[in-house]
This record gives C-alpha cells, structure tokens and sequence, in this order.
DNA sequence: CAGTGCGGGGGGC
DNA sequence: GCCCCCCGCACTG
C-alpha cells in the first residue's frame, strides 16, 4: 500500500486535495509523494492521487455506477453517474429499508433493469437519475500519468448510494449459488426447508409475499434484489470500510442481512456479505444505525422516499441532526415553511458529505423538481435512457402517511442521536434549497441558521473550480460523504479519525 | 451477457 | 470550442 498521508493531523485532507492541480492540467504533479487510499464512493469536488499500482484504481472502480462517458480526449477519462434505481412504490422491505438497485452500466442491461419488477412488491422498478453537478451527472474523471493516476470527481450525488459494484457480484454469485441449489430439488430432503432456510439469500424478503420457489427465484435473481441497508448508507465513511465480497461469510451466514449491536451506532443493516467495517472508528457517525429500523416500530412504511432521504441525508449529515427533532421537523417541513433546507447549508464546494439532499423534501423530492435549464439535456437524457423517470411525485408520497413517516424517522432519529456531533438549527427552505440543488453554479448566498461550523466548509468554495485552486483550505478536506462531515466538524474540535480503512 | 473503454457523431450553449 | 449525450464497436471475464 502507498505510503498514507492520512494518520497524522491533516488525515481529512486527502493528498490529492493538498496539491493544486486540475485534471485537465497540461502538466500534472510529477512524481507525487504521496498517495491516497482509494475511495469507493468519493463524492463531492474532490480529487484524489492513486498510485499507478492501486488495482482499483487501474479499474477506475467506484461504488456509484459510473457509465463511461465520452470526452473525446484520450488521456482522461471520464465517467458520468447513473445513479440508483429504485422501486417506484418505495416499498419498504422487512427491515424498514428500500431497494436501491445498482444501475446496470450497459445501456440495453439497464433498459432490461427497469423492466423488471420490484422483487419485493413486484411494482415498477425506477432509476433515479443523478443530476449533482449543476443538473448534470455527477463526473469522474481518471488520468493516469506517471506512477500516479489522478482522479478528480465533479459534484455532489444528489440520490441514495446504489448497490456497490461489489455487493452487486457479490450478491449474483450468491443468487446463482442459491439457483444452483434450488434446481437439486431431487437431492434435497422434502423436509429441508429451501425458500425459508437461513442460507436464503432471500431472508431478506420475508416480508414478500409467498411465492413459489422458483418464481422467488427467478424474481430474486432477475432483479438482482438488494436492500437499501446498505446503500442507503451514503455514508461517505463507507469509504473507511473496506468492501468486500465475503460470500463464504455470507453463505454461512444466514440470520439476518444486518447484525444488532450493543452500540447503536454500530448497527450493520448490511448484508454479512457487503461491508466489513474496520472497526467501530469507522462507524463513529455511522448512517447504519440511522438505516436500522426496529422491526417493532417499523408501519407499513410505503413511504420509501421519505426515509430513504432521512436515511441518505442522515448519513451525510447526521451529524447535524444529533440532536435536533429530526422526526419532528422532517414531519412537519413542507416546501412552504420557508425556511433554508439543509442542502443550502451543504453547498455544492467540498462539503460533499452534505450533498444536495434531493429527497429532503418529503413533497418534493429533488429529483422529481424541475430541472433547471441547464438541465434540459439531461432530462432528455433522461428520459431517453430512463424509463421510470418521471417528472411528477413520487407514488410513494401520495399514499404517504404521516404516522408511517413518523414512525420511519423516529428510527431514523434515534441513530442519529448517536452521532458525535452538535446540532444545527436550522431554517428549510425548499424553494432555495431546490434552486441551489438544480444550479449549484448559481447558489445564492447560503444561509447561516444556528452555529454551523460545517457550513464554512460549503462556503469555502463558492465555486466548483475553487476548490481545486484553494490549496491549503481548511474545507478541502472534505472527503466523500459522510467524511466530510466528520471531517468539518473534526476542525471544530470533534475528535475524530476518519482514515480507519485499511486495504 | 454485462462491464468497460474507445471513438464517431449530433446538438445545445 | 466545450459540454452533454447517444450510439456502435471491440475486448474482456
């Protein structure tokens, strides 16, 4: 592994963020030092410094689905977001938590992905486009030169995380485990339970409806059934954790798609088989908890956006929430209430944790706003390669219903009230909140409610080019999501050691 | 079959 | 010219 800068104080900085440089640079910084660990799931305007070695790397792997996108330039290569797909009904599953599919990167596999039903609620399956770049997809941009390769990310993920590229193998190896199985009926014993067993990948779907095995099989497999557990988990801390494809853990590990723990804070609502979190450093302001849900206390939550916009925005800002009336106040806040929406707070520069909460408004989801002019060509884009996106609410928020939503955040609230970080009273407001979403590029001035250190770090860089150039800021070292929380917040006196992975 | 990278080409600004 | 996107192709696992 490369020699790591990030142990010592300036840890939240990554090394690619201490230099200055674009890369769209002639020249780029020759013979780095130094190299930063690979980040699954960067997000925000961040550039990070690869060793040329680093195989991930070499594979211009991310957690988002990035398509490659053609920049007509042969030395950097560019990737845009697809971002996640989703059941159009926002079902809930068993555990309280929402599919959040990983888009196929194949435009004919993806058009097949959102044919196929939900494999929960068998409902339409829809793709949420990712538009956190002034309306545009979020961009990744890779250039090897050297013994480095440069990455540099353009925008802030405004949808939940999907399934991790990983996760995604991980799980279809798994399905065809479970085909392979299935399909030996002759050697199993009548009595060996199958749809049921505790090997079932599916025991994640209990709360399907019975079906018959193959039809459970073909739907599962079909769909790449996955959970929201763990996508939801926009913590960008899940860079901390080293992904990892541990099927024979999974297979051997049957109980349940997540594991309880004493701490709260440490709630895994992932599957045994997708992340293997580092160590409870690592789950500090973990989004998990925030993602678990008590069975007990979990309605028949259909309102999937909502919590999946707490779940996403929790993970990204928990840390703000700790102890705010986050039910309370996400209940309430309608589009009118006038006040600053947490994404204005989050600004578009290097607080990419904060991202732009799209689904922050229960009534309007961002991704359901209008786009903003700048916009248009990716709506078509959109709706050319997007067969579910549709420019109206959610079906899930129309038969939302209040309590249900409560009950949802209340869970939601109670991890985030294990979160090490101070609170942030804040004004909503939608309108702002949407137009700053839509045009980054255009933020207006963004409002201070309360004492939020963290805002400093949005503002730090008005402007996305900024904090390529501002070497040396405070704020840069905003790093993926959650991360970048922590790591504002860690200025701020929070102690708090962000680079726990180790590959 | 799907993921990935490359490159031609269209269209908007 | 730049950016976005679509599309087809070839290669790979």
């Amino acid at each position: 592994m490369p020699a790591d800068t990030t142990q010592d104080a300036d840890s939240l900085l990554s090394y690619g963020m201490k230099l200055t440089w674009d890369i769209n640079d002639p020249q780029m910084p020759q013979e780095p030092a130094h190299f930063d660990h690979f980040r699954e799931w960067p997000d925000g305007y961040v550039r990070f410094i690869y060793s040329s070695q680093e195989k991930k790397a070499q594979r211009h792997l991310s957690g988002w689905a990035m398509r490659n996108t053609n920049n007509h330039n042969g030395h950097i290569l560019k990737k845009s977001c697809l971002g996640v797909v989703v059941c159009a009904r926002a079902c809930a599953l068993q555990d309280g938590s929402h599919l959040q599919l990983r888009p196929a990167i194949c435009d004919k596999a993806r058009l097949k992905q959102q044919q196929k039903a939900c494999p929960n609620c068998h409902s339409a399956l829809e793709l949420v486009p990712c538009r956190g770049h002034s309306g545009y997809p979020v961009t990744n941009f890779w250039r090897l030169d050297g013994n480095a390769i440069f990455f540099q990310a353009k925008g802030v993920h405004d949808h939940p995380r999907p399934e991790s590229k990983s996760e995604t193998e991980a799980r279809r190896s798994a399905f065809k485990r479970q085909m392979a199985s299935f399909y030996q009926p002759q050697k199993r014993s009548s009595r060996e339970p199958e749809v049921g067993n505790p090997q079932d990948i599916s025991g994640n779907l209990s709360s399907m409806p019975a079906l018959e095995p193959t039809e459970r099989l073909d739907m599962i497999a079909d769909t790449s059934f996955s959970m929201t557990n763990q996508s939801c988990l926009s913590f960008p801390n899940s860079d901390v954790l080293g992904v990892t494809c541990d099927l024979p853990t999974f297979q051997g590990d049957v109980t349940l798609p997540f594991q309880k723990y004493s701490n709260p804070s440490i709630y895994l609502p992932r599957p045994p088989w997708s992340y293997e979190l580092a160590g409870p450093v690592g789950t500090g302001p973990n989004p998990y908890p925030t993602l678990y849900k008590d069975p007990s206390s979990i309605a028949d939550n259909t309102d999937w956006v909502h919590l999946n916009s707490l779940q996403y925005n929790v993970s990204s800002y928990s840390s703000y929430e700790s102890s705010l009336d986050f039910t309370a106040k996400y209940h309430g806040w309608k589009p009118t209430h006038g006040k600053p929406g947490l994404e204005e707070r989050v600004d578009y520069g290097q607080c990419q944790a904060v991202t732009t909460c799209p689904y922050y408004n229960p009534e309007l989801p961002c991704r359901y706003l209008p786009r903003p002019p700048a916009g248009t060509q990716a709506l078509q884009t959109v709706i050319t390669t997007t067969v579910a996106y549709q420019a109206y609410q959610h079906p899930a928020l129309k038969h939302s219903d209040s309590m249900q939503e409560v009950s949802s955040l209340a869970s939601c609230t109670y991890a985030s009230e294990n979160l090490p970080v101070p609170i942030y009273p804040q004004a909503l407001d939608p309108p702002d909140a949407t137009m700053q979403a839509a045009s980054p590029s255009k933020r207006a001035p963004v409002k201070l409610p309360g004492d939020c250190q963290v805002l400093r770090c949005a503002l730090a860089s008005p402007h996305e080019a900024d904090p390529f150039r501002t070497d040396g800021d405070a704020w840069d070292v905003c790093l993926s999501g959650m991360g970048s929380v922590v790591g504002c917040l860690d200025r701020t006196g929070q102690p708090f050691t962000f680079e726990s992975e180790e590959f």
